[in-house]
DNA sequence: TAAAAGATCCCCT
DNA sequence: GGGGATCTTTTAT
């Protein structure tokens, strides 16, 4: 049942690949969650990163798909980005929630034990804590590991939430979030 | 070389 | 609902 994701998975547009991981499962070491939230970001969008070209920080985004881009945000977090299209495009998609599925003994560790579990990693910088994404994972390949996405979770929901995107002051009115509107409760399969 | 902004989160009121 | 923490990267002088 643990199927990962193919490369070919990866290989279209951000807009298209966006959606389709709502439902996917995100796993690193025992730690295991099911994305909920995304944002779609491409080289042709003035809030992106790789609006402005390639960088020593954004290179990932331009080095082909199937890989982690993770970048350091207001000097305290993480965040973490599934990248796609093709080598050179610079499109990345943004992990901004999952529903943790396992390993939440550790995430509850790293998040601090008064922590509700409600509120593990529903926020992308909340996320890359809870899942111990740093710069040190930028670039690492998700067919291999060691962070993988897996098929192994739920399909995408019919019709996703879709809205503005949140926190950015450029490109405010481009609908490229998608949310899955089905209950965050709902852990039909896995446990911790 | 300097300055400012930033794909955030948490606590306080 | 508002502001502070905290520091890297980028952009402007």
């Amino acid at each position: 049942m643990t199927g990962v994701l193919p490369r070919s998975f990866y290989a279209r547009d951000a807009l298209v690949v966006a959606p389709e991981l709502l439902g996917k499962v995100l796993a690193h070491g025992a730690c295991r969650g099911r994305i909920v939230e995304v944002e779609a970001y491409r080289e042709d969008d003035p809030a992106s990163h790789s609006h402005r070209g390639p960088t020593a920080r954004n290179a990932t985004m331009f080095g082909g798909p199937g890989r982690l881009y993770v970048y350091f945000s207001y000097g305290m977090h993480h965040c973490a980005n599934v990248v796609t299209g093709t080598a050179g495009d610079g499109q990345a998609v943004l992990l901004r929630a999952v529903v943790p599925l396992a390993g939440l003994d550790v995430m509850r560790e790293r998040r601090g034990p008064e922590r509700a579990d409600r509120h593990l990693a529903d926020g992308p910088g909340k996320l890359a804590q809870a899942f111990a994404l740093d710069r040190a994972l930028d670039g690492c390949d998700l067919t291999r590991g060691p962070v993988r996405l897996l098929s192994d979770g739920l399909a995408p929901p019919p019709q996703p939430l879709v809205t503005t995107r949140i926190g950015i002051t450029r490109a405010v009115d481009r609908a490229w979030r998608f949310v899955d509107p089905r209950p965050r409760s709902a852990c039909q399969h896995g446990r911790s």
